[in-house]
DNA sequence: ATGAAAGCGCTAACAT
DNA sequence: ATGTTAGCGCTTTCAT
């Protein structure tokens, strides 16, 4: 495990000059049986190029950095998946940190991303990270928000209102009159999902949903049993990741769903189908595969790319109409 | 959007060398007014270091590098998980590529992380990319294994036949007899699995169990009503890949759990509480852990770790004892 | 304590 | 078609 080969250990074995190395590595004009000579240097000495060297002139490197709030949860997973795939197909890599919700984390990954000099960047934190992606797309470097629009950076938005409003209308569809709500945060999309929920409510003479907000799996029970207390026949969690402990509560509850409540959440998971949950679905995947190109085109101008979400109906809720 | 700042313009505005810069930044012996006036210049000129050039010299980055084959599959999530928190915890970046299951590309990955020079390897894959791994090892980069065991390498790896019997024997304790089990490929996990599951039924003086193959979770309904032919009161899960298509496909079949059939599946997931559904799991997030951290320590012998199943009885295949 | 200068492995003019 | 020679942005001797 002494030092590396280089390509002048290549062009010295092939008996040529590194250019010339690097030019049949790379596609220039060489004659045959001179790459051939090299060609079998790099494989003889097992050859393997430096990607970091390369990226020096470039000035940036080949790999798409994505700075994820929460692996865990499906909406996210999908969204890096989606980026995946496109870095993949376009030669790229994908360098990617958990910041596990945590503020401090998330500007320091964002620096470390902007020292590794990134192809382009990829977000889902909040809006400390904001600066520096917007004086890394004074360097070139395409930055795309997900999840939150943000004025001077590209980004990648469900339609939280709509998302709101089709909730309120499939409830209302199921004859479902008095909605608790559970969310989470104050982040954009929770606030103008909230939003949509609550106008459509109030434009179908419905009174006004309780809201109660639970910031992890932990506080979801109680939040749950708050709105209960209220007696409703209808319970809507606005993020995917509280589904799982939303219908534990329910259930834990004695409450039969959709006899006793219906149940309705957001972001389509791999036991929807199965359990029968009816659920308002971002197309993370899609979204994920936009963030990407986005990265990959590099449009001078901030683009905001919107995405309609999708009523997934399973039963749930009841019967519609 | 011009050419970056770089240590050079650092130093001019300074008014020292890049040398005295590069000794600011890094920790050297320099005056306090000296370092607090390229303090100042690195923050005027917000500065932000090239840290491609910099692994130059190390000859690698202090990237991780991981090549997984399902990023959707909850094991292999969790040790994503695992990897980047022990990543994070000492200043590295994970870099990440998913191989849908793709030989070819497993390959392609592998060699890309090598250009990457990143600092270890953690990989998923299988034999085609044992070759470069050992090279890279020979270059003195660590490569690890997961989910299989490497001459020569790394590995972390469950004890595959001890799940088998863990689930052979709790099953027997539940008092079923007729095991049937959906196992999918020839991965070494599957076979020691079944192995194990053979053994221990066999012990128990119990007729041998009835195997059969599903690669994707499209197969699983055929695979599933195959096994049903045999009226077996247990069905077994040998991967969490395939958990929600086995028991889409036992409810879809109208039988009751365990009622008319006991359900036993690998890996832990997030509905399993909720569902009651048994498992036996793989501590997936210490994997990642121990993983990452011998990409750390890069212990200079191989070394193999292997790691304990865990069952978790939920009351799916009914009451033991 | 600081600067000058020599690389690190590679690409990209510029020569030949 | 191929070689020579500058660099790329940074670290690291070696001087001073």
């Amino acid at each position: 495990m002494g030092k590396r080969t280089t390509i002048g250990d290549v062009a010295t074995a092939a008996g040529v000059s590194v250019a010339t190395v690097s030019r049949v590595l790379n596609g220039g004009a060489v004659k045959e049986d001179t790459a051939a000579r090299v060609w079998e240097a790099v494989t003889t000495l097992e050859y393997t190029p430096n990607a970091l060297t390369k990226s020096i002139f470039s000035g940036r490197s080949n790999t798409i950095g994505v700075v994820i709030r929460d692996l865990n949860s499906p909406f996210y997973l999908d969204l890096m998946r989606g980026i995946d795939e496109v870095a993949g197909a376009n030669d790229s890599l994908v360098m990617f940190a958990n910041t596990y919700r945590h503020p401090d984390r998330e500007v320091a990954h964002v620096r470390t991303m902007d020292e590794q000099r990134v192809r382009g960047l990829i977000v889902t934190t909040g809006e400390t990270t904001d600066a520096r992606s917007r004086s890394m797309t004074a360097n070139g470097t395409p930055c795309v928000v997900v999840a939150r629009a943000v004025a001077g950076l590209h980004s990648v938005i469900l339609d939280n209102v709509a998302a709101g409003r089709m909730m309120a209308e499939h409830l209302v569809a199921c004859g479902r009159s008095s909605v608790g709500v559970v969310a989470s945060g104050q982040r954009p999309s929770q606030v103008e999902r909230t939003a949509g929920l609550r106008d459509a409510l109030a434009g179908a003479g419905l009174p006004a949903p309780v809201v109660v907000d639970a910031g992890t799996e932990d506080e979801v029970a109680a939040a749950v049993s708050t709105l209960l207390r209220g007696r409703p026949d209808a319970v809507v969690c606005l993020t995917g990741r509280l589904t799982v402990a939303t219908y534990t509560a329910l259930t834990a509850a004695g409450l039969t769903i959709p006899g006793d409540v219906a149940l309705l959440t957001m972001d389509e998971f791999a036991w929807a189908a199965a359990l029968g949950i009816t659920v308002v679905a971002q197309p993370s995947y899609e979204m994920g595969r936009q963030a990407a190109s986005l990265v990959v085109e590099a449009p001078a101008d901030p683009v905001h790319r919107v995405f309609a979400p999708t009523l997934v109906a399973r039963g749930s809720c009841g019967e519609a109409r």
